[in-house]
DNA sequence: TTAAGTGTAATTGTCGACAATTTTTTAAAA
DNA sequence: TTTTAAAAAATTGTCGACAATTACACTTAA
């Protein structure tokens, strides 16, 4: 798995690899979405102290895996339609703006790298008839990319930092493996020419469309799932 | 002072309670921004524990407005330049779309009473010269409003819970009061015209324009004073 | 004088116990 | 039986102490 937040560093501290864990767990649903955590358990679960515990719980709640109240306790954020929607804006937001500044920041060289990993992706797609591949590895790597290459800490450390587990998350709760690849590439190829081309504004707009589209067929399969429930 | 947060809730324990005196030193530049953070020290100065303390410091992580290095410790964020403008970027993608979003959300009351306060403004700025008052209540009032009538959680929390607090860090920290304030009212009255036009697009469009606007007010400001500095 | 290494002091991370609050259970009254 | 109240259990918040790591001062060698 690469699809790692590129900003951190390694987990050097116990809350960190506990952190980790349980940000794996959550992630995976191995920890049911919206299940209250208890703290004495957990903390039995995975050898440490309640202290140590906390501040891995803190952690999880900076990249609103958790929520939290006061004195009553944490649970796992839950998964709905409408958070995945919300989400979705907000990425079209942030998104669509670091790669406006990634064609204005990035380095000619970070440029021809990002090309070079899209021409190797071409070939992947080509060879393995373009579907599984890509859509994972291939699309993280290729978003990151040009959330970095915008140069603007607040906006990497906003989406790698925080926003992106809850994508991953979401991904994997809602088993979403889009039938998009080939839209996709292609979308992703039209970002990239638009970036070197220092093209800001198209720059911004392929992005949002692109993030758009993802969120549409996300509606539209929400539909067809609600559709074929009621038949 | 009404520039609070208004999404969370009171403070109930003790480290919520540290933690909004921790978070006003700091935005008032009481504690130097960039300065080490000594747990001991600040625990003792506020007669707690250093685990209460530390819960704290984790709630001033969690809005930016300190970093944290494993088994290193504590600073306050720096108050860079660069950082402003990143900052003013990141308002400028989100705030236009949670304006956006508002334009499309908003209920009827939620507009009226957007209104009302706008009218109201107009007669406080008529009233005392328009400088003074409009420029901080007014100001901050009027943004809180759009976001939160965006009615997306996953905006409000990023915009009111993380990104404000730095906001009027800077606004304190580099003394800003910024002479926009006949412009920024003409320009939120045009806002709220587009939002209860319905009109999404020109909303955020509007409300980009606005933020940026000010960012380059910001960047003048910077020039002058570099200039004036050399002479 | 500078550089590297060592030992001490200070700081951060982790732990288990107690206090305060909330939830659940139990008992009593309507 | 349902509702209310009180007691008990469990959970979260806070505390002080110890362990691990880092920062600093001092010594020694180049």
């Amino acid at each position: 798995m690469l699809l790692q937040n590129p900003t951190k560093q390694a987990a050097v501290t116990t809350a960190d690899k506990v952190f980790e864990q349980l940000q794996h767990a959550i992630v995976e649903g191995d920890m049911a979405a919206g299940s209250k955590i208890s703290e004495p358990e957990l903390a039995k679960h995975y050898q440490i102290s309640r202290s140590t515990l906390r501040e891995a719980l803190n952690r999880l709640e900076k990249c609103h895996l958790i929520e939290r109240k006061a004195n009553i306790g944490s649970r796992v954020v839950d998964c709905t339609i409408e958070g995945l929607l919300e989400l979705y804006i907000t990425r079209e937001a942030l998104e669509g703006m670091a790669c406006r500044q990634a064609a204005l920041n990035m380095t000619d060289e970070e440029i021809a790298h990002m090309q070079d990993m899209l021409a190797q992706h071409a070939g992947d797609k080509a060879l393995q008839d373009g579907v599984a591949y890509y859509q994972e590895e291939g699309d993280v790597d290729f978003h990151y990319k040009v959330i970095l290459g915008s140069h603007n800490q607040q906006l990497i450390n906003l989406i790698c930092g925080q926003l992106y587990h809850l994508v991953r998350m979401y991904r994997c709760q809602f088993g979403m493996h889009s039938p998009r690849a080939t839209r996709a590439f292609t979308e992703h190829s039209n970002i990239i020419q638009a970036i070197s081309d220092r093209d800001g504004e198209l720059a911004e707009l392929l992005m949002r469309r692109h993030i758009a589209a993802s969120r549409k067929n996300i509606e539209n399969k929400i539909a067809l799932q609600k559709a074929e429930q009621e038949s």
